[in-house]
This record gives C-alpha cells, sequence and structure tokens, in this order.
DNA sequence: ACAAAAGTGTTTTTTATACACCCATGC
DNA sequence: GCATGGGTGTATAAAAAACACTTTTGT
C-alpha cells in the first residue's frame, strides 16, 4: 500500500503529505520587558523530550486555520488573541519520520502565528505534557526547523506591530499609554521611539477614547485610561499609517 | 486502502493531503499600463476548458519551491524573475475531487508569487494547452479559489514595490527613471505620487547608478540609462525606506 | 518654432526627532 | 520635599507634496 504510485506508473509519483500546523504562539511580559514563546516538550519520537512548538496534524474536515484554534485552545485559555497564518515550511526531509516511513509520507507544516495576552493567559497543564513560556532570546535546542519557524515569527510580529493595531487585541479592554509604549518597546526594543513622542503620535490619530478614568500604579502621577475604538479606527485601516 | 485511517480506530482520523503548488504569475505592460496574469486553461476534470493558475501537483522529493518553479518554467521563458511563497489555502472543499474521491484526499494549495519581465517572457505553446496573459482587471471566469488567490497576489505586488527593490529584477538591466516611474504607477495607479518627486527620492536613495549612456525613443530629450547597484542597496535592505 | 519627454529647482506643508519642562501622586 | 511616573510643549531637522521651470531632442 503506496498511495503515492499511481496506476499509471510513466507519470511522476506525486508526494503524499500529511499536513501539521505548528503554531508560534506569542505574548508579552511587560513587568518584565521580554517577548515569550510557548513551547511544549515531545511526548513522542521523533525528537522524544525536546521542546518545539504546540502543533498538530490536520484531521478530516478540519480546516487549516481550525486546527490552528484547536490547538492553542488545548495549551492555553486565553480571552483575546490575534493569529494569521505565516508561512508553509515544506521541503522533504525536514521531517525524520519522512525517511523511515515506509508510506513514504512527506511532512508539511503550515504554520500559525498567534499573539495572546499575557496576564490572562491561562496554560493548560495535560498530565505528563510540560508546557512553558521561553524567552525567545532564551530559546532551549528545539525540535524539527522550528527554531527558523520562531524567527520568521517574531520578524511577523515586529512589522505588525508597526503598520497595524494587533497591540490593542491583547492590551485590556482599558490601558494607559505607557502601556502599549512598554509593549512595542519590549518587541521592538528601547530604541524605537521616544516616549513623548510616540504618545502625541498615537494620539494624533484619533482612535483612542480617553476614558476619563485614572489609574494610579504605585507612586507618580495617575494615567489616563484609554480604550481602543475600532469604529474610528475603521477608515484608516487600509491607509499606510505607521504606529512607530 | 484508504489511508486515512489509523489502526487504533479511536484517534481522530487524519486528512491525507496531495499538496498542489500555484503560481500568481503577475507581470508588467508599461505600454500599455496594463497589470497582467498569466492563466492557463484546464485540461482536465474538474472545472474543465475553465481559465485558472498555472499549478501542478507537488511530486515525490520535490520541495514547494521547486513545484513552483517548474511549473513556471514549463509555461514560460524568462530571463529574470522574482519568486515567492504567497499563501496557503487548504479549507476541505475548495476543490470537487475532494467529495467525489472514494480515498477521501484533501487538496491544498500553496500559492507562490512570480513578478517576471514582460518584454523578455515568452510563453510556452504545449499543444492544445492554452495560456495567456490576462489584465488583471479582465478576468474570465475562474476555476476553484483562483479569483481569490489573485487578489491576495495583486496586494502582496503592491506592498512589495512599496518597500522592497523587486522592481528591478524585472526591469532591463539599464532603463530610465520614467521606465520605474511607469512600472509603479501601472501597479499602484496614476495617483501614487508625482513624477519628479519619485525621481528624487529615488536619487537620493543613492543606489542608481548613472551610466551615462542616453536613449532616445522617439521625440523628447533622452533619458539617462542608470543601472541598479545591488551593493550599494545592500546597506538599506533592512531598512523600512519607502520607494513612494 | 514647437511639442514632447527628461530633468532641476523652489516653496509650502507636514512629519520626525530631540529635548525641556510641568503635573499629580506616594512616601 | 522629592522621587516617580504621567503628560505637555517647543525648537529644529527632515521629509512629503505641489508645482513652476529649464533642457534636449524629433518633426
Amino acid at each position: 500500500m503506496i498511495p503515492s504510485i499511481e496506476p499509471n506508473s510513466n507519470k511522476p509519483i506525486l508526494a503524499d503529505f500529511k499536513v501539521g500546523v505548528d503554531n508560534v504562539i506569542l505574548s508579552i511580559d511587560t513587568h518584565q520587558n521580554r517577548l515569550l514563546i510557548l513551547l511544549v516538550m515531545r511526548q513522542e519520537e521523533p525528537y522524544l523530550g525536546q521542546w518545539c512548538l504546540p502543533g498538530t496534524l490536520v484531521r478530516n474536515g478540519e480546516t487549516l486555520e481550525a486546527a490552528a484554534d484547536r490547538i492553542l485552545a488545548e495549551k492555553i485559555q486565553v480571552d483575546n488573541l490575534y493569529l494569521e497564518q505565516l508561512y508553509t515550511f515544506g521541503g522533504p526531509n525536514r521531517d525524520p519520520r519522512e525517511a523511515a516511513d515506509s508510506y513514504n509520507v512527506r511532512y508539511l507544516s503550515v504554520s500559525y502565528f498567534a499573539l495572546v495576552r499575557y496576564q490572562s493567559a491561562e496554560l493548560i497543564a495535560t498530565g505528563i505534557g510540560q508546557i512553558d513560556w521561553y524567552p525567545i532570546n532564551e530559546l532551549p535546542e528545539l525540535a524539527f526547523d522550528h527554531r527558523q519557524i520562531i524567527e520568521y515569527g517574531q520578524q511577523r510580529l515586529k512589522s505588525k506591530l508597526e503598520y497595524s493595531p494587533i497591540a490593542f487585541d491583547i492590551l485590556p479592554e482599558l490601558f494607559t499609554l505607557s502601556d502599549i509604549y512598554q509593549l512595542y518597546s519590549t518587541v521592538l526594543g528601547e530604541t524605537f521611539s521616544d516616549y513623548s513622542n510616540f504618545r502625541n503620535r498615537l494620539i494624533k490619530l484619533k482612535f483612542l477614547e480617553d476614558t476619563g478614568v485614572k489609574t494610579s500604579r504605585g507612586s507618580g502621577r495617575p494615567a489616563c485610561l484609554y480604550r481602543f475604538d475600532s469604529v474610528a479606527f475603521a477608515p484608516l485601516k487600509d491607509k499606510p499609517l505607521l504606529f512607530v
């Protein structure tokens, strides 16, 4: 039973694929100024006992995005997130199972990029299954080509932050301007912009609604709480606006 | 023989995939100010006789990009091009073969985006196989979800032009500044920028080498011929520079 | 001479950058 | 009072946008 061989054998042999979805799930710990990635430990061969991206093989009748959602929901409970397709990695021999497997099956990985709110994220511990956040600058050794996928995801996060409002998907409903600033400088680095200029630019865009409410966190002047106004943002969404 | 059913039948059933590569091959006819896409006519069911993107199923041992290259080389002969992965479309039932097929195989399409030089492109007519350029604003009815893929590709072209030098991949070795301008305004629309401002911005970036040679095309003052200097461009490649 | 295409320059407006400084709170 | 974080303003530099004008060719 070798599914990839066609009856008419002078045709080139088509590859048979299993399609996996791997999620680059990122989160931002603004208290410690760290960008974190969610890793799980592999429970089976190959790469047993090594850390890797949370992933799954796609089931019958399941869309790619549904598979990405499923694996996300299995590992983590969040009330808000951003999810989009990242890239498809599909060279032969990226998965050692291909060589060993007599069925001659290729493994293809469609990666998804997810950004979740760190504060509200609760990891779901499933028995022996280890799962943890890792600072993206202190990654352990990783299975497959997952390090490459993570790099790709981190790059996507940076560019997305610059020209799209994904930050507001993971900020709480109400937030201060320095909450946003901390988020941005954690991802983009301290040098990305002066705080007051960042503030002014953001306010000039007119999609932040000042609730009038103040919040005080420790010493210092209390900060205004803002809310993202998606209606006011709508007309800007196709413009090439820059947040930095 | 149903490959997707595992011996241990209480496991969820994994989908088996055939992976196709579909190319959005774009080209710019600067004489007629049109953005063109390469379409082929389907020679078999489903959608027999309808236009679609040039595509192929991935063969054993072949990388995704190699498949994209192969289909490109089969349809067209160009001396220069730009190629990158676009998006992976993979919902169930996007391909009618899925329903009819007793093997319960899913068809997944990894689309690639290609930009080729129109002047030098020679279409390869393979017997009865019809193949032609279509203005992107006058598409015929298309098979599968290919219209959606094309829209995605057109969008990619627009954003790529704005912040990366792909235009120089498809311009001839020597070109005039208005050659570039025409290319940009064909893709981005007439309103994207004033000609003289576009010129000045481009020249200030210092990666266009003036060859000193002039070219005269019909009446009017002869234009300088420039060459793209990839060495001078290299330090800029990670900067967020804008060409418009 | 004149139209057509190429190329230069100038003015105005807008945006970015780098700061200095004021404000409200906890201790 | 003063350290701390929040918020405002200003002066300068740079870039974008609009547009007038010159230069060099073909006819």
